[in-house]
DNA sequence: AAGTTGACTATTT
DNA sequence: AAAATAGCCAACT
């Protein structure tokens, strides 16, 4: 029987697959790729797959931010460790920062159907 | 096997 | 406005 595409797949794969769908030069929030990924309300989730990453993978997860914008610290001692690096590689997609660190997600938030206006 | 932790978010105080 | 609380689900110990 047909089986949806991601039938088989873990969670955390269809995370990884969701976020391989954004763009450069856009952003997401956690709770976003959660629910395109089909697990709303498990913001926690998304981030737990991201922290356990490979530098190998072809997964954008610097694209992912939090749902104000601002860049998530990795909880741990040396937090800022990847989070310079993200905001870097932010900026060369294109992707502005705001004084407070804060990306405009007004402008850089991506949509997964943007409406044409 | 059971309990704790964690790159989060939204609600309430 | 900022801080505390609850809800989420998988991985780690």
């Amino acid at each position: 029987m047909v089986r949806s595409a991601d039938a088989g797949r873990s969670s955390s794969e269809r995370i990884l697959d969701a976020v391989r769908r954004v763009p450069a030069g856009k952003v997401v929030s956690y709770g976003k790729v959660a629910r395109l990924a089909g697990l709303p309300g498990a913001a926690r989730q998304v981030g737990y797959a991201m922290a356990r990453l490979d530098g190998e993978s072809d997964v954008p997860w610097q694209r992912v931010v939090r749902s104000d914008g601002s860049l998530a610290p990795r909880g741990g001692g040396l937090a800022s460790c990847g989070m310079k690096e993200q905001r870097r590689l932010l900026e060369g997609e294109g992707v502005g920062f705001g004084a407070d660190d804060r990306i405009d997600l007004a402008r850089y938030g991506w949509r997964p159907e943007p409406p044409p206006e």
